[in-house]
DNA sequence: TGCCAGGCCGGGT
DNA sequence: ACCCGGCATGGC
């Protein structure tokens, strides 16, 4: 069978045995820019406290960030975890967004996307899943997201070789799969699912796992 | 209780 | 070019 067929496949049984899963939905593309930072290597129960903290602190917006000092962002965010070094990334990365975009979201998104994406990159702090995940989830912008769980779902199924780079397995998605934002949206999340509930770490054979039972997907043993 | 969570950077080899 | 320690809170 062909990948992009295999591909295609997967998603569909995905969204079949598990819905929609609503990631980032309705927060707005700026409250989803700042949760992608705070989100990193972060269970997202602590990441949504810290958003409250900024919310209720009335620091939720492009000028608030910028004018919160480092000390006084870096209490509020607290509770997702790394907040000192986080409290920098976000200062990083909203310094870069006025010096080059005003501070404007529609102006950002407006750029295109490889340009953009090499512009995130280069700030510190901001790696390629943030700028995927950015891209994606508050630009509406066709960039496929990997992460920890793409990675061990995919390797595991032998899908993708063990030594895959993250471009290369993002390529994967990309070069296989029609350029939809909402395909790209929804397929990472599923993803993310199932190695949440099945696909889970020092758990190598994979029990259970839907992949393997309903498509038939080969399971890597040991 | 220890392990894990929607990573990334910087320094050492 | 890889590998590893550091960063930190909260849930199960």
């Amino acid at each position: 069978m062909k990948t992009s067929d295999t591909l295609m496949k997967i998603y569909r049984e995905l969204f079949k045995a598990f819905g929609p899963q609503g990631w980032w939905p309705g927060d707005g593309p700026f409250e989803v820019l700042v949760g992608a930072v705070l989100a990193q290597n972060t269970n997202w129960g602590n990441v949504e406290r810290a958003i409250q903290n900024l919310k209720a602190a009335g620091k939720l917006s492009p000028e608030g960030l910028h004018r919160t000092k480092l000390p006084e962002l870096a209490q509020l965010i607290r509770p997702a975890g790394y907040f000192n070094v986080k409290a920098k990334r976000l200062k990083n990365l909203i310094d870069w967004f006025f010096e080059n975009y005003n501070g404007n979201l529609k102006e950002m998104f407006s750029e295109k996307l490889d340009p953009l994406r090499e512009g995130l990159l280069s700030v510190k702090g901001i790696g390629r899943e943030t700028a995927d995940s950015i891209l994606l989830y508050a630009g509406d912008t066709p960039s496929f997201v990997v992460d920890a769980y793409t990675y061990r779902v995919l390797s595991r199924h032998l899908l993708i070789p063990e030594d895959s780079t993250y471009e290369e397995i993002k390529s994967f998605f990309e070069d296989n799969l029609p350029k939809d934002v909402q395909l790209y949206n929804e397929y990472h999340a599923l993803l993310v699912k199932v190695g949440k509930d099945y696909c889970k770490p020092r758990n190598p054979r994979c029990r259970e796992c839907p992949l393997g039972e309903l498509l038939g997907v080969p399971t890597l043993e040991g």
